[in-house]
DNA sequence: CACAACTATATTGCGCACAATCTAAATGTG
DNA sequence: CACATTTAGATTGTGCGCAATATAGTTGTG
């Protein structure tokens, strides 16, 4: 065999297995979300919008998903153009944008509820393990993220 | 608390988690990388070169890092001009283009051996919860790359 | 050998990601 | 109230990531 053990093997890089397996997840979705009409970082700041179900300023959605304004002002104008979110200023602080749901945007909803599910069907693991996962992930965002 | 259970909450979604923790890991990465003058993807391929020791097509180092000639190319053009590699035909096969490394990427190995342990250090996990975690990640990609 | 089918890579166009910078509005201090 | 500081978002420039398409080289078939 020609495996090697070198600290630089991709097979060895916890950082690869994080990319690679996330463009995977991402690319399966994609064929679920082009019938919603959404990429899916937009699919991630409908999610968010959902959730919260008030307003939300750019910077509460960057700290929601992790991104900051010079990737979610394109993303947020793409989907008001397509009529699913308004974007109005904060009458309290001018400097402020307010991103609200269209009716579009939350009927929207009802066919997004249907995503997940399918998606979920093929994650090569269920139940506890899935769990442990999301958890062990959620660990590695914050132990990164925690300095910006 | 106000806590939602909603199927499409971000924190129920496996493919968020995935996603937060792979951009988060990334940006750790940028502050060693910078040092290097890579970019992320360009220590992708360099990774996979040093490992291979052997020119490598276009296919096979897209096979090796899960991405297509519409990404590689312009991240090996880049690289040849940093004088890391060259991409010379084959002379068996003149479609195709063989991806070797110069001294210059060569020698490169030396410094790239530190970066993962720095970044290592950093996670959240160690030893058997990190394999495993490793071994999902990879289940992951194989189970969704499956059919491209 | 002609030529259709196939293969490897490159190109184009769009949409993120993110650092650096800019603008305008709000806030703190004397 | 003047004015420096801070804050929210937008803009700019570079580099992926990928689908769709184009191009050139190779192979299979009669």
């Amino acid at each position: 065999m020609t495996a090697s053990t070198s600290p630089l093997d991709l097979d060895n890089q916890l950082c690869f297995a994080l990319y690679r397996a996330s463009h995977a997840v991402v690319r399966a979705y994609k064929s679920e979300l082009d019938q919603l009409g959404l990429t899916y970082p937009q699919y991630l700041v409908m999610l968010a919008l959902w959730q919260e179900s008030k307003p939300q300023g750019v910077g509460q959605l960057g700290d929601l998903l992790g991104l900051d304004s010079g990737t979610l002002t394109p993303v947020l104008r793409r989907l008001e153009q397509r009529g699913l979110v308004v974007r109005r200023r904060d009458e309290h602080d001018e400097r402020r944008r307010l991103i609200g749901l269209t009716d579009a945007g939350r009927d929207l909803r009802a066919l997004a509820e249907k995503v997940p599910e399918k998606i979920a069907a093929r994650f090569p693991m269920q139940g506890k393990d899935y769990h442990q996962l999301m958890a062990q992930l959620g660990d590695i965002a914050q132990a990164f993220d925690s300095d910006r």
